[in-house]
RNA sequence: GGAGGGUUGGCCGAGAGGUUCAUGGCGCAAGUUUUGAAAACUUGUGGGCGCAAGCCCUCACAGGUUCGAAUCCUGUACCCUCCGCCA
């Protein structure tokens, strides 16, 4: 949630930055109202609270009988109190992240900005095929025995498949140690505290993820929601600022009413596994770290070898959470397109303000700011994979930062 | 699954209805001293509002009893130990 501070000493620049996001502003007013109301009754309470703490020092006929009186009017104006505490809440949350002052203003997707592009698009003297033809050829992935088991929207990896992820998540792991983020393995399921708190709306008519019957539980969407919280209501050292991790966790996601060609095969699943960055920092830290998430997803993704450009969320496209937001997207030949493959944000104290991660600079204590960037997620990486190292005769070329991890160089259809 | 024991500030740990304003220690921060550091000493160190004085909240969470609850009662969560089962 947003600084209620920030919303009472300058509501129109709040305003403003909410209309950026294409929000209604009119959220601000709502909270106005609520937290105005809210205040005088508190302070109501507070006075009959300092009165029975008063005169609960000393024992008397006279302060029973007042301290009776009081306890009736404060059983009287508690409930009030918690229930416009709640409506309060419930508005503030619905008030988004400012966007940072120099982030493009637009409405949505088709105004975001391309920064850059890096590599040259293969050109085939073939007729490249799509990952999913590949896969079945291969024998690498089965769509069909994913959707018997599970389910459409599942799939195994077998084979040089198999092989592929899991080289893909110790590849990436190593390439994170040596930047010195701390490895960690993360739960796959979180409490809805933590899911709500990073901002994945776990029930109603948006929601994207599975949840547990008869329980708390979710299956997480992202290692963001479980990294995020990992270190919920801790006041960290300033010292020990920035903390930087690299999550390993399954991801699920209901991906309910996403269809046709661009979802094809493996691009919109409900299960993969992903590699992800997440930093807590300083107030003043974000913005190089943010920077530096980009470089290190860019370093990897060139590491492969594979095409990608960058692109930059308009303020209409960055969500409730973030300030700023990059995605870098692989070209993918199968799709004749780029295709979405990292996503990074800083949400700045956002996220750190619903889960109560603060850090402590000398007497003060300050909420961190909180960043996520996804280093790899193993689905889209092996279509990006498959397709552009794709050979005339079917094979597959093993990128040559992979081949350590698999122990081969190429990857033959199995009749050859 | 069964039986016990626990949860107090950044950490450890006292506290068992009103002399508590939650002792005390560690850590951390500032200051004094020092060429510099260490040590020592002083001060500060849960959250909110406030220029301040001060006020409210806070002892896992949620209810309840009471004029008054960290303390008594009920429920929930989590942790630990032992037994059983188990990859």
């Amino acid at each position: 949630m947003i600084d209620i501070n920030l919303i009472r000493e300058n509501p129109e620049k709040v305003k403003e930055g909410v209309r950026r996001k294409q929000y209604d502003p009119s959220v601000v007013d709502c909270v106005l109202e609520l937290d105005k109301r809210r205040l005088g009754l508190l302070q109501q309470t507070e006075e009959l609270r300092r009165e029975r703490n008063e005169i609960s020092k000393e024992k008397s006929e006279e302060n029973i009988a007042r301290g009776k009186e009081i306890k009736a009017k404060l059983q009287e104006l508690e409930p009030q109190l918690k229930v416009l505490e709640g409506e309060y809440v419930e508005a503030l949350a619905e008030v988004p992240n400012l966007p940072f002052e120099d982030v493009r203003v637009g409405k949505g997707e088709e105004e975001n900005v391309e920064i850059r592009k890096w590599g040259e698009v293969p050109q085939f003297s073939f007729s490249p095929k799509d990952h999913v033809d590949l896969g079945r050829q291969l024998d690498i992935i089965d769509f069909e025995a994913g959707a018997k088991v599970a389910g459409s929207g599942f799939y195994y990896l077998k084979n040089e498949g198999a092989l592929l992820e899991v080289a893909l998540v110790q590849y990436g792991f190593q390439f994170l140690v040596k930047k010195g983020f701390t490895p960690i393995v993360t739960p796959d399921l979180a409490k809805e505290r933590f899911y709500l708190g990073t901002g994945y709306q776990p029930h109603g008519e948006e929601a994207q993820t599975f949840t547990v019957i008869d329980s708390d539980l979710g299956l997480i969407a992202t290692a963001e929601i479980t990294l995020a919280g990992y270190h919920a209501d801790e006041v960290l050292n300033k010292k020990d600022l920035p903390r930087k991790y690299a999550g390993y966790s399954h991801c699920f996601r209901q991906e309910a009413g996403a269809y046709g060609k661009y979802s094809k095969g493996l691009y919109r699943v409900h299960q993969f596994t992903k590699v992800e960055m997440f930093a807590f920092t300083t107030l003043y830290g974000s913005q190089k770290v943010h920077e530096e998430f980009l470089a290190l997803e860019e370093e990897f993704w060139k590491s492969l070898e594979i095409p990608y450009r960058v692109i930059e969320m308009c303020t209409g496209d960055l969500g409730a959470q973030a300030a700023r937001k990059y995605d870098l997207e692989a070209w993918m030949p199968g799709r004749k397109d780029y295709g979405e493959v990292t996503s990074t944000s800083n949400t700045t104290d956002y996220q750190a303000r619903n889960l109560g991660v603060r850090y402590r600079d000398g007497d003060e204590t300050e909420y961190v700011h909180t960043l996520n960037g996804t280093l790899v997620a193993t689905s889209r990486a092996i279509i990006a994979i498959l397709e552009n190292y794709q050979q005339e005769d079917g094979s597959v070329v093993v990128p040559e930062a992979l081949r350590q991890y698999i122990g081969k160089d190429k990857i033959i259809l199995p009749s050859a």
